[in-house]
RNA sequence: GGAGUGGUAGUUCAGCCGGUUAGAAUGCCUGCCUGUCACGCAGGAGGUCGCGGGUUCGAAUCCCGUCCAUUCCGCCA
């Protein structure tokens, strides 16, 4: 061994002892007859103190010649500190050099490796492996390891394997687009990377395996955000022999165990939401209960008031944003300016002041009296003091531009604490969603989730109201986890293949494999997967979950700092049969 | 595919309603300093104002295009 410590464990009753250090030149403080230097590794920094007339000249001529980042090896005696510095653990000793060696210089790093860096982040992203000398990212890859060690345990103790599937599989046209890989032993056919294991976990729940777990990767080829890469991790989770509440409960379980492991934190039962609630009292599937601010509708209550948006609105929804009547013409004109952004997209906004004397003051005083909007504060909660903003027009936008709005006034209020972690479980989601454009029926989870049994007649006559076996795990808005029980009764498949417009002979070819399975006795299972990276993030307090990834990838899919994707040989081309032909634009 | 924001010193930014030599902080270099730890003090170096075109006597500044980054919408079963 190179060093008989690290820098981060030395400690007064070390005082005495001759030890060896090895890490990088943090800073060097020249103080002319004293000079310091911060050493640093991975478990902290120590001080190593020379002295003029003490040291030897060529120690102190070395010292001066060392630039940040430097790696070095030093040997000295651990000495107690005449200043002592109680903000780092190791403040109240130092080591007085006897042998300094530089192992390898180093340029000058291009931004500050420090908490506090000056790197922005593109900078950050091509010099990642600089980033990560710094404590807040490292803290962060080291809260990813406890959690995935904590689910591994977890798990394990529950009596589940953890089996790897392969990563070269077959691209399938529903869902998100694949990444491929072509095939060189075999010319003009190519693999795809998956999307999840999901057919493959379910093959191994017919081979009897019937707790599978993987913590692994997965790929998607969509466009990306700061909660989303193009490969991600996921914990995958399939259990047999079960009902959902048997998986609830287990999964329930993983987190609050993750929750106790990591953040010390104790939950109750996790409370639980239909999708029908979750969008009627929400306008989301993925509702943030940190907060209430639920909505209420007053269709049905404002029309025949010759309002022209409400007459024609098929939908009129609202909310109560709490103490906020007092706002402002400029602060409701921000709101009113929020909802207008093309990324929400609505049209405007109703507002209506509940006075804490009891009147109302309101964007349509000429169309509504006093006891009109004295039943809108009742439909909507509001309270004297409260401030109710209103939308109207067509459903699904109005509640979607609602919700934004709602989220927009949970951030404005100081609602949403990133400390305060409010888990959500949403359950029922339908089966089937329409696709306007395609004209056919897609699946909303996927096409191997079961329709809950007693709508299975739905399939035929209404597929739209078909609830499924999903459910999805919610935390603080963020969708965690997602899951269903599966279909295993190969008739069953082929009707939901059928529904989704697969013919026989499509479906044959694509799940072909997984329909000959259940035909060999496949048991009656489902699962769960959770986004590993998100939960990282929401259990370090942050929204971006590329800095739990050690090297992640950047709006465009594209890796800065080994500069991929890239192009290849022709060659290499040559070898897998392939032409490429880019558009020229 | 669409919308917004940004691109100026190694770095983070200011300057941007056109007009002296493009600034600050920090980092870097040199010197001084025997208890520093965001050390301090004095001095110094450092710029294709993303790129291309246009308007103008004159463009970092205005206009058009383009590239890059970033946030969001679409998309993500």
């Amino acid at each position: 061994m190179l060093r008989t410590h690290h820098c981060g464990e030395l400690r007064p009753s070390h005082i005495g002892q001759a030890v060896t250090l090895c890490g990088w030149v943090q800073t060097v403080r020249d103080r002319g007859g004293l000079i310091w230097i911060d050493l640093r590794d991975r478990y902290g920094i120590t001080q190593l103190i020379m002295q003029e007339n003490v040291s030897h000249d060529e120690i102190l001529r070395m010292a001066r010649s060392l630039g940040r980042e430097f790696v070095v090896r030093a040997t000295g005696e651990v000495i107690e500190r005449q200043a002592k510095n109680d903000k780092i653990p190791t403040g109240h000793i130092e080591i007085r050099l006897h042998s300094l060696d530089i192992l390898n210089p180093a340029k000058l790093p291009p931004f500050l490796i420090e908490d506090e860096t000056d790197g922005g982040d593109e900078l950050r992203m091509k010099y990642r492996y600089l980033d990560l000398r710094r404590g807040v990212v490292r803290k962060n890859l080291e809260l990813r390891h406890r959690m995935a060690k904590a689910t591994r345990d977890y798990l394990d103790g529950q009596g589940f394997l953890e089996v790897e599937t392969p990563v070269l599989i077959k691209s399938t046209p529903e869902g998100a687009r694949d990444f491929v890989v072509p095939s060189r032993m075999n010319p003009g056919q190519f693999y795809a990377l998956p999307q999840s294991p999901q057919t493959f976990k379910q093959l191994l729940m017919v081979s009897g395996f019937d707790r599978y777990f993987q913590i692994v990767k997965c790929f998607r080829d969509e466009d990306l955000r700061a909660d989303r890469q193009p490969e991600f991790t996921q914990i995958d989770c399939e259990m047999s022999f079960v009902t959902q509440e048997d998986i609830l409960n287990t999964f329930e379980g993983l987190i609050k165990y993750l929750f106790k492991t990591i953040k010390g934190l104790e939950f109750g039962d996790f409370p639980r939401m239909t999708y029908a609630d979750a969008m009627r009292l929400y306008g989301s599937d993925k509702p943030d209960i940190r907060f209430g601010m639920q909505f209420g509708e007053l269709t049905d209550l404002v029309k025949g008031k010759n309002f022209p948006i409400f007459e024609t609105a098929e939908l009129v929804v609202g909310i109560a944003a709490p103490a906020c009547s007092s706002y402002t013409r400029k602060q409701i004109d921000e709101l009113t300016a929020y909802v207008k952004r093309p990324q929400v997209g609505a049209k405007g906004l109703v507002y209506v002041q509940f006075n804490n004397d009891g009147t109302f003051k309101s964007s349509v005083d000429k169309f509504y009296d006093q006891e009109e909007l004295m039943q809108w504060a009742v439909k909507l909660n509001a309270q004297p003091g409260d401030l109710m903003l209103v939308m109207a027009g067509e459903p699904h936008h109005t509640r979607k531009a609602l919700n934004d709005l709602r989220l927009e006034m949970g951030n404005r209020l100081g609602l949403r604490d990133k400390n305060n972690y409010c888990p959500l479980w949403v359950l029922d989601f339908p089966l089937v969603e329409w696709g306007q454009e395609e004209q056919r029926w897609f699946a909303m989870h996927h096409p191997f989730t079961s329709p809950k049994p007693e709508d299975i007649p739905l399939l035929t006559t209404d597929p739209g109201a078909a609830k499924a076996n999903a459910y999805d795990l919610v935390l603080n808005g963020t969708e965690v986890g997602g899951g269903s029980i599966r279909i295993y009764h190969k008739d069953l498949q082929a009707k939901l293949f059928s529904l989704l417009g697969f013919t026989d002979e499509q479906a044959k070819a694509q799940f072909g494999f997984l329909m000959d399975a259940f035909e060999f006795g496949a048991p009656p299972h489902g699962g769960i997967a959770f986004g590993f990276d998100r939960l990282c993030a929401l259990f370090g307090g942050v929204e971006s979950i590329r800095d739990f990834i050690a090297f992640p990838k950047n709006n465009s899919g594209r890796d800065v700092m080994i500069d991929s994707p890239a192009e290849i040989d022709d060659k290499q081309l040559t070898e897998l049969s392939i032409r490429v032909a880019l558009q020229k634009g």
